[in-house]
DNA sequence: AGATAACCGAGACGGTACGTCCCGTCTTACC
DNA sequence: GGTAAGACGGGACGTACCGTCTCGGTTATCT
């Protein structure tokens, strides 16, 4: 969560200091109220269903959560940061399905977790605004991508990987080609034209899946 | 170009007025200086690969292209049409590739085109930002959508018809699921993630191709 | 009214512009709404009246008003000269009482007029912040000192120098003595202590104008 | 010394708890360090000097003494208390000039007393900004007139009795007006034109002791 | 001697207000 | 009627400071 201007909160003074270098604040000051981290990440979460991403503002956020300005400032640096950490609360958003074995299965399960994701009213606002603002943003595009589906897209490779040890995939398959044409099309259906189906899911899966079916 | 607010030129004094009811302007007035189109439209493209869809506005475009903002808000009423005309010059900006009959090498050539239309600077920029604005405004999708591709993916849709015909492709392939894997994968690695390359290109339609290859 | 950030309107073209040198604007440009400064300066004047000096600041006078801050800040540059404006209306809010005859007369209405002026809830309010914020701004000091009591200072010369001429007043009488006996016991009273009186009114004019009788 | 928000120091054992109810802090505690009250108050005098009383606050003071800010909230619950303390350091700050039996030069005395205490630079930039502050708040009015004017007023008054008694003053002398005539002209051009002289504190008294003279 | 309690410094909190930039609009003068 | 010039009123920005609160460490008084 390297998205906040100061460290959080992170009081916690029984947390063991020797294993993890926890990030603390070096000493005293008020502790932030609890409440309103909460209030501020569902008015974003609000705006972005009913009016969208371009008319969110800090102002329209803090006017929604009923706190000020500054104290939104305090938390994320800027709009970007915030819509991210509201919409897709990092880490582990994305829960990584297991590997039952029937790599066909996995991938369907796979693109239903991220079709249900991505059609949240607040993702299909949010997602292409934040990729609109990665623009010459090299720290922002990391923490984005990354919270949205690196940890999904390794996963995704050793679903391949042990789907071809199991003969399922042929061994020359990429699964980074894979992985893209399962989640471009999902965006594309989902976020940008918004007609996403269950039998287009079906359909996806399919073809892709057979795309990389290893031959007897 | 149901873009302007106001009636555009069209003052081709040649056109039958009694077959289309050609919305001509009522009559006299100054006549639009053309230079100043060209003007504002480059000074668009400029704007989106150096500063961003965010940053561009219309004050920006202004001051670039020498004008004041008034006029700019003549010709175009949103930040997004203006975008939209600036980057893909409506219509048939997409050249639809030719049936070769090798539908493999059809699908390489198509997605190549729509990589190098992308990878455009001002492209790049713009695509996110153009998705971004379009929640809740019906028109302004429709526009942007259909320029941007709905001729080619009917295009496609025939393209697959007739490999379907000659056995290249299995019959109950569905030729929209395959198009949006394609689309959505370029968008994914072109736009968003900024690391397109030949060997996706191939990798993609082998993939893609192998998945609705016909059954011998 | 030097306290306008840019020209004030004036867009009349009726006023002679040989005699002269009206400051106008240079051109075009949507004229201010006139209702706008009135709604300004009311609000002003009541926010004076009810919470003070200190409180009033150009986001609650903008609340008020129904207005937002550049607006006002596009009228007046400072705190010190809109409420200068609002409570003494430059210039000549301070009519200057005519010369009877009967110097004690004159004097008891000077003293009349300025109690009430600084009667007002809004001048109580306002001229002590006004006096504060002089610090180190010499020109603000000018306007302020100037709008308050220039005109009347020079007025009272010349009466007392007619009396001097009736033998009502001795020769070596100094007027700005006597005038700011009297303003400043009129400030002590109405707006620091806040228990005028009409007899000490009476009180306070008898005492200089005896203080200054010519001897027979 | 209403003027502390917690209880003041009064630690003084000896101070007999009968006579008075001595409000004594209940207990132990560390006490306060007396050296800090005379780096705050110092601070006051020089940033009032410097920038005025608009520019004074609890932070400027804090940063300037060497403090932190609730380390000066707790000994003074407003900034006006703590200009009022740092410039006129209650009681007794106005020394009641001798009765030496003669009225004119006693009145004189009186009036050069107050320019050289109204001359102060601290005392030029407070006096303004603590009058303002006074509105709607009683308690303050009260603390801050009477630690001003209210002694030497009472004063004043026994003074002109004994000079009424001596045939100096005539018997219906008000000295209430008297003493804001003085008053008032002298904070007329000490603090807010800042042109006093000499000439003008012989002319000042001049005319008011020649508008009480008793009649022979 | 230990417990208690207020102090001070440090530092962050949530809120008010600031002064500025930009938006989309409107008006005038001119062409 | 289009255009340049230019100001309007409003929305939002990012920051400075306000008065308060919490902490850790200190220093006295009271049991």
């Amino acid at each position: 969560m390297p998205n906040r201007p100061s460290a959080p909160p992170a009081r916690d003074p029984a947390s063991s200091p020797a294993e993890e270098p926890v990030r603390r604040r070096p000493m005293g000051g008020r502790p932030r109220d609890p409440q309103i981290d909460g209030a501020i990440l569902g008015a974003v979460r609000a705006l972005l269903a009913e009016e969208g991403y371009a008319k969110l503002s800090f102002e329209t956020v803090a006017r929604r959560a009923g706190v000020t300005r500054p104290t939104i400032y305090r938390r994320w640096s800027s709009k970007a940061q915030l819509v991210h950490e509201a919409v897709f609360p990092t880490p582990g958003h994305a829960p990584l399905i297991p590997d039952t074995g029937d790599f066909a299965a996995d991938v369907r399960r796979m693109v239903a977790t991220t079709v249900a994701s991505y059609s949240r009213p607040e993702a299909r606002a949010a997602l292409p605004g934040l990729f609109g603002d990665l623009h010459d943003r090299p720290d922002l595009r990391a923490t984005v991508i990354d919270g949205l589906e690196t940890r999904v897209r390794e996963h995704f490779r050793s679903l391949v990987a042990a789907a071809v040890a199991r003969g399922e995939v042929r061994a020359d398959a990429d699964a980074d080609v894979v992985f893209d044409a399962l989640m471009g099309a999902v965006f594309n259906r989902t976020v940008v034209r918004g007609d996403m189906s269950e039998a287009f899911v079906e359909g996806l899966a399919g073809v892709v899946v057979e795309g990389v079916r290893g031959r007897e």
